[in-house]
RNA sequence: CGGGGUGUGGCGCAGCCUGGUAGCGCACCUGCUUUGGGAGCAGGGGGUCGGAGGUUCAAAUCCUCUCACCCCGACCA
């Protein structure tokens, strides 16, 4: 490709509206352009980018069994409707037809699966199954942020797993697991694998693979002892118990004293020491009270996990109605509805809400002076300790590239996805359903290797390897030197970008370092006088100088165009 | 959904408070010079000031409504 005629716009100040590493950087390197919010083109660099990890995934899915097929992005309703996820997901672009039937826009496609499998799977003969696609995806995205890590349209690489039984599943699962491992492995990403919230499905299990930035949306909890690894909507930690002083049971006056910060500061004690009471409404439980210590963070997963339905915060006036105080002051003495207490209040005396403004009492031990059900509440903090190994454990925030899901029958037994088992009994197909997001994966990218100066490829997923620049094209011997070098590139199939543009020099290096090829190729006076060519790695900044006839050998026998491991 | 912010030429911004001929830098076009880290000089083209309505002799500027985009939140009781 030819810099001097190719669509690839950089920009030379960071765009108004990026925040984001990558988004900045994707935007200044001419890889994308937004049309609308979270809506974006993927511009020629862009393209080659998704289109290098597109090969990677195939070649992986390939390797495991996956066939690849193509599934529509317009859906009917029906399949949604008889799966139980019509109504009920705002995210789901829904629309109707010009006879006014409902259809609406895939954001995933188990129910096209399920519904492919109940025609064309008859026999356990017919099993095991692996079949994926790389298709755009189109979610309502409450809000779409940090370029194209969250968008409402997006391309994701979706397999589905088809089993006999949940053994089998299984297998399944861990075929998926070894090739997201090598997919991530090479595109030289650095990641976790953590367990993850199954959520209100029903699922049987998940896990995620995180990749470590600080432009995640993500946050997980790392053991480095015993390697236990969970998001933390699920990960479960064990705080340091504060002191209990030997306080008895007894009324305090805490007037003004509205968060738990400000109760600590005017009782002058440790926020450990309080019990933050919080309202929920429930649809089925009614209402209902979530109790955690002082310095921790109710988790909403969690408490939705422990209900088993979802839920959402009282009104003010509620609990006032229901507790008989404003919000500040509530406590979990002598309610009549359901409490949840966070396991970290097992042990100790507290002070908690008198329901009455303004009093609060302290020496209160949940479980011995009010009734409760105790469960994992808190969003983990770093340094508490592993559920596992007791080792202190790490919070990092992580951008999600992948995820494995066993699903069971969640969409088989609905949408009569079945096969006859070798007794000819009718069995339901067990599923399991595996995501990644090829642009999520290129961000990632740039967010963990890029330096100051712009992108650092991974040389697996780079646009291209090899950037030659020809420093000054009016000087006829370097033009038509960096031609050479970009023809014999060509013919030993090592794909490179010329830089043939009448530009200053420090304009083309500039936009070298920005867009990122793992070896910079400059034909330039050097060349003129010596007959010398350089040829420099991008992450090192190294430089060798070499005779014009050796740059092939030279740029073949780069470390830079082989991924590390 | 809640809160905050921003919309002025392709990009980045000033001007708005205090109404009076729409500006700056980069980019673009022409010419000359320059050519190893985002060049210099000279000349030039390009803007319904997001949109609609209102106030006024006069609106980028004041008022009302509206649209779009960005950020934070949607635990902090």
């Amino acid at each position: 490709m030819r810099l001097s005629k190719a669509l690839v716009p950089t920009l030379r100040e960071d765009p108004a509206e990026a925040e984001a590493l990558s988004h900045k950087l994707m935007l200044r390197a001419g890889l994308v352009r937004q049309l609308a919010a979270g809506i974006y083109a993927y511009l020629p660099l862009g393209q080659r980018v998704i289109d290098r990890i597109n090969a990677i995934i195939r070649e992986e899915m390939n390797a495991i069994g996956g066939q690849e097929i193509t599934m529509p992005v317009l859906h009917p309703a029906e399949i949604w409707q008889k799966s139980g996820r019509w109504d009920g997901i705002p995210e789901m672009f829904k629309l109707k037809d010009r006879k006014g039937a409902d259809m609406c826009l895939g954001m995933t496609h188990e129910e096209v699966v399920a519904w492919l499998a109940a025609r064309e799977i008859r026999s356990y003969r017919d099993l095991p199954q692996i079949w994926y696609q790389i298709q755009t995806k189109e979610r309502d995205e409450a809000r779409p942020r940090s370029g194209v890590l969250r968008t409402r349209e997006f391309l994701m690489k979706d397999s589905y797993t088809l089993d006999p039984d949940l053994n089998a599943l299984e297998r399944s699962y861990a075929a998926h697991e070894r090739a997201y491992r090598r997919i991530f492995d090479r595109c030289g990403l650095a990641y976790h694998v953590v367990q993850s919230d199954t959520g209100m499905m029903g699922g049987l299990g998940s896990h995620e693979f995180m990749a470590p930035s600080a432009a995640g949306e993500d946050e997980i909890a790392l053991c480095g002892g015993c390697g236990y690894a969970a998001n933390v909507e699920l990960a479960r930690g064990v705080p340091a118990p504060p002191d209990v002083p030997g306080w008895t049971r007894e009324e305090v006056a805490t007037p003004n004293a509205r968060t738990a910060a400000e109760l600590a500061a005017v009782l002058r004690i440790d926020p450990r020491l309080i019990i933050k009471t919080l309202v929920y409404v429930a649809a089925k439980t009614g209402p209902v009270l979530a109790l955690v210590r002082g310095d921790h963070a109710l988790h909403e997963r969690k408490l939705a996990r422990a209900l088993g339905e979802e839920f959402r915060p009282a009104h003010p006036d509620e609990v006032r109605t229901l507790l008989g105080a404003p919000a500040g002051s509530i406590g979990p003495l002598d309610v009549r509805m359901p409490v949840l207490a966070d396991e970290a209040l097992k042990t100790g005396t507290y002070v908690v809400g008198a329901n009455r403004e303004g009093v609060h009492i302290r020496g209160v031990s949940p479980g011995r002076d009010f009734p409760c059900r105790f469960v994992d509440l808190h969003t983990v903090a770093a340094g508490e300790a592993c559920p596992e190994c007791g080792k202190p454990l790490a919070v990092e925030r992580v951008i999600e590239i992948g995820n494995i899901f066993k699903l069971g029958t969640k969409y088989s037994a609905p949408l009569g996805a079945a096969y006859l088992d070798e007794q000819g009994r009718q069995q339901p197909i067990v599923m399991g359903s595996y995501g990644i997001g090829p642009a999520r994966i290129a961000a990632a990218a740039i967010e963990q290797l890029a330096d100051a100066d712009g992108i650092i490829w991974p040389p697996s997923i780079a646009p291209f390897q090899v950037h030659i620049v020809a420093v000054n094209v009016r000087d006829a011997a370097q033009a038509a030197a960096a031609e050479e070098i970009y023809a014999e590139c060509g013919r030993h199939e090592i794909e490179a970008l010329l830089d043939d543009r009448d530009e200053r020099p420090g304009v083309k290096f500039k936009d070298a370092d920005l867009l990122g090829m793992p070896l910079r190729v400059t034909v330039g006076n050097a060349f003129v006088k010596d007959g010398i060519v350089e040829v420099r790695e991008r992450r090192t900044r190294r430089e060798s100088r070499v005779a014009k006839a050796e740059v092939l050998a030279t740029i073949k026998s780069s470390g830079a165009l082989k991924m590390p491991g």
